[in-house]
DNA sequence: CGAAATTTGTTCGTATGTATC
DNA sequence: TGATACATACGAACAAATTTC
């Protein structure tokens, strides 16, 4: 599915949080499978890494992924998802 | 030649390209031989690995390096600069 | 054969400054 | 004033390839 950030009224960060939240959703992203980098992500989208990092520490916070140092980032299992 | 990463209105990473591709440009870095490390360049002008890794990105782009992992970087023949 | 050292590759953590809205 | 976004820079951890012993 070829996604892009083009709504001109919503927060690049949110818009990126909702297209990996909902490809994490769907399983297209599997549970203790890398999500994709922050490198990866602000070349895919054309964003500044910054930028990627809100999302993603967005969707950290709820749950959907979590971190390993040095490693990269992980898709959580569903039972972890909080919202 | 001893140079230093001194221009305030410069980024590091430019500031070094630059002085490294002079280097070779000039032969005092010849072609084939080991191009310096990214740690001695770290070490040598007192910045970061990721700065260091940014400049040799470029040269690398512009065709005056080429990098062997796991060995090290090299100079790039002559009639490989492209820039 | 394997362990250690060296070097580059990848990834996230953090901070600062700038610009825009 | 605060939120968003980008660029630069340093730090740290881990991975992979290569050479040397």
């Amino acid at each position: 599915m070829i996604m892009s950030l083009d709504r001109e009224d919503v927060p690049k960060y949110l818009q990126l949080a909702s297209i990996v939240r909902e490809q994490i959703k769907s399983g297209e992203l599997g549970p203790r499978r890398a999500a994709p980098s922050e490198l990866y992500l602000s070349q895919r989208y054309g964003i500044a890494r910054d930028t990627v990092r809100k999302a993603m520490g967005l969707l950290r916070e709820q749950g959907y992924v979590y971190v390993v140092r040095g490693l990269g980032t992980f898709v959580s299992p569903q039972e972890d998802w909080r919202e």
